[in-house]
DNA sequence: AGCACTACTTGCAACGTTGCAAGCCCAGCA
DNA sequence: TGCTGGGCTTGCAACGTTGCAAGTAGTGCT
């Protein structure tokens, strides 16, 4: 079905090559010959062989988006913004999604095989560390997204963590808030968004002569809505409840909103509440979320052209970029909406 | 950098077709041979090239899914599903995104020159019609999902929507709700979901012996939460309030509750609300939402083995396979979350 | 010793494309 | 008439892989 140019060259009685020349749109073709195979392309319905082309000329036009986690909203707003910068450049691209499973994960960076199909790769990893991605075989230009600390001698796009969790933390002490709690800290190697974030929310209390009063830190297994929910049912069963939270994200603040308003709490009379991401869901939440909010399109910018330099040949030194962040407030904390 | 089969032949001083061998675990190489070859294989880091193995054996592997928008929950939960099942069948899912841009689609769909990376298409058209697919250049195989009606003799796997959308309004009519609303009617002829979720909003009234009112029927351009927080300022603007609405997805629903308990209204004893996907959001957010709940994994499922099954070189008429739906009853509507 | 058979290995060609360099033909000029 | 040059076209090779069929060597059997 698929024409090939032997097959216009046979039909427009000339070479393969002069087919190739009119479809690359070299000048040195007589307008006559151009107009004779150009319609043998439109009748056979001539299509390039993208693979062919690929295999020929070293570049596919694609590059690879490789998440955990693409029904997690901050993702799949990231994603956009990949896709759009991108986009800009001619690439495509093509989102994987790995679960931070890490056998996927290596499948997908680490050894070449299915890898090899794209130019490049922007890899926001959970379960493969610094070690791993330092003896990666493939030879395909990688970006690091995410707040997972790597040493890897790699391009490394991430937000400071802890400075964007002191500055949260900070805006609820500055409300006057006296016992805060924290929800999402991680204690696994692998998982240091947690970690970070903590360290943060701990600085902050410092900074104010406040102590840290450990059972108000709840770690959760993952970021999701269950989560925390779950966390916040615990803080709700804890003799003296707290008058704030600072969730690590912002499904854990929807979950932990779910079960504060479950309970005829509110907020933010009762519980303040911050997350962190600035998804869209808690724009529209009820109240709505004050948050960190990540730029986004710039982390977006900044690893597609990071990605780019390095397929032209950027042989610097790896870079890391810090992204910018601000802190959205909104009615969870003041009970205003300033963001609108 | 990247080992080549030729590099590994002469290190290991064999024919690049015994390497070959090895590499792809064929019995017949002696067990000496197969240990020599398999030492400079480690050596050299070798990792085949997937786009010469695709180029020679015509299938890469990967299959495309081609969705509007990624960072619309139902689109994100349905990738993960897609994911899953192909991985199963040992597939790569690639995702793309084209919100809905006829020529975006166009590129990715019709034209062979980028699909051709892929095995196959499961596709979601927003911009294109019937018309254009069956005219399509490329020999890739699709599956067509969504709500479109597209009549292109192609495998296509849809739900019922007016008896979906009838099945949502009849729940609130038995409700004993009496002025129902309903947000999401599109005219636009590409736009067809709205118009048939119209049809089951209608066919329910008259079953039970109503009369449509036209003001209650609001028209959105898109089906985001901004949409539906709009139309429900609209409607709550009218001289007579609706006491239930229904929603044509649950990000319309939600952008309808914010709206609704920010003037000060409660839900569901003022107004009920319906919604459509059964997103994650909706099971959290504050009252949870009920939903029309589309069966995803079948959905995915069925996708998937329709288009390994045309990979497999079946070759019978085009399938149209309508997926399974239940109502969600949750607090929206009756106060009590029945699924939980 | 001769033959058949097995066990293993190999060269060739092809997938569809494009870079390179050479080729052809005709016009223009001496 | 012969030579040069430009405009246009072409064949070859290669990207890295694998199917096919043929090749080699060694073994066992008669």
């Amino acid at each position: 079905m698929a024409a090939t140019l032997r097959e216009v060259a046979e039909r427009a009685g000339v070479s393969v090559r002069t087919v190739s020349n009119v479809v690359n749109d070299f000048p040195q073709v007589a307008t006559e010959t151009r107009a004779r195979v150009q319609r043998a392309l439109d009748e056979l319905g001539y299509q390039p062989n993208a693979v062919a082309r690929t295999l020929r000329n070293g570049r596919s036009g694609l590059i690879a988006l490789v998440l955990p986690e693409l029904d997690v909203p901050y993702f799949a707003e990231l994603t956009r913004a990949v896709i759009e910068q991108a986009a800009v450049a001619g690439y495509t691209v093509v989102v994987d999604q790995t679960d931070g499973d890490p056998v996927r994960e290596r499948e997908l960076v680490m050894r070449g095989s299915r890898a090899a199909m794209f130019d490049g790769l922007i890899f926001n990893p959970l379960a493969l560390g610094g070690a791993d991605l330092r003896n990666r075989a493939s030879s395909t230009p990688v970006v690091l997204l995410g707040e997972r600390v790597v040493q890897g001698g790699l391009d490394h796009i991430m937000i400071d963590n802890v400075g964007a969790a002191e500055l949260a933390t900070r805006h609820l002490i500055e409300l006057g808030r006296q016992r805060i709690a924290a929800i999402g800290d991680q204690f696994d190697e692998t998982r240091q968004t947690g970690q970070l974030r903590t360290q943060g929310y701990r600085a902050a209390l410092r900074a104010a002569g406040r102590q840290v009063i450990p059972e108000l830190v709840r770690p959760t297994e993952y970021f999701h809505r269950a989560d925390g929910a779950a966390a916040m049912a615990d803080l709700l069963a804890l003799p003296e409840l707290p008058d704030a939270v600072f969730c690590y994200n912002d499904l854990l603040a929807l979950g932990a909103l779910r079960t504060i308003l479950s309970r005829g709490l509110r907020v933010p009379d009762d519980i303040a509440l911050v997350g962190f991401d600035d998804i869209e869901d808690g724009r529209y939440s009820t109240p709505s979320l004050t948050t960190i909010s990540p730029d986004k399109t710039q982390i977006a910018k900044n690893a597609v052209q990071l990605l780019l330099n390095r397929l032209d040949g950027d042989s610097s030194a790896p870079a890391e970029l810090p992204a910018d962040y601000t802190l959205q407030i909104r009615e969870s904390t003041t009970g205003q909406d300033a963001s609108r």
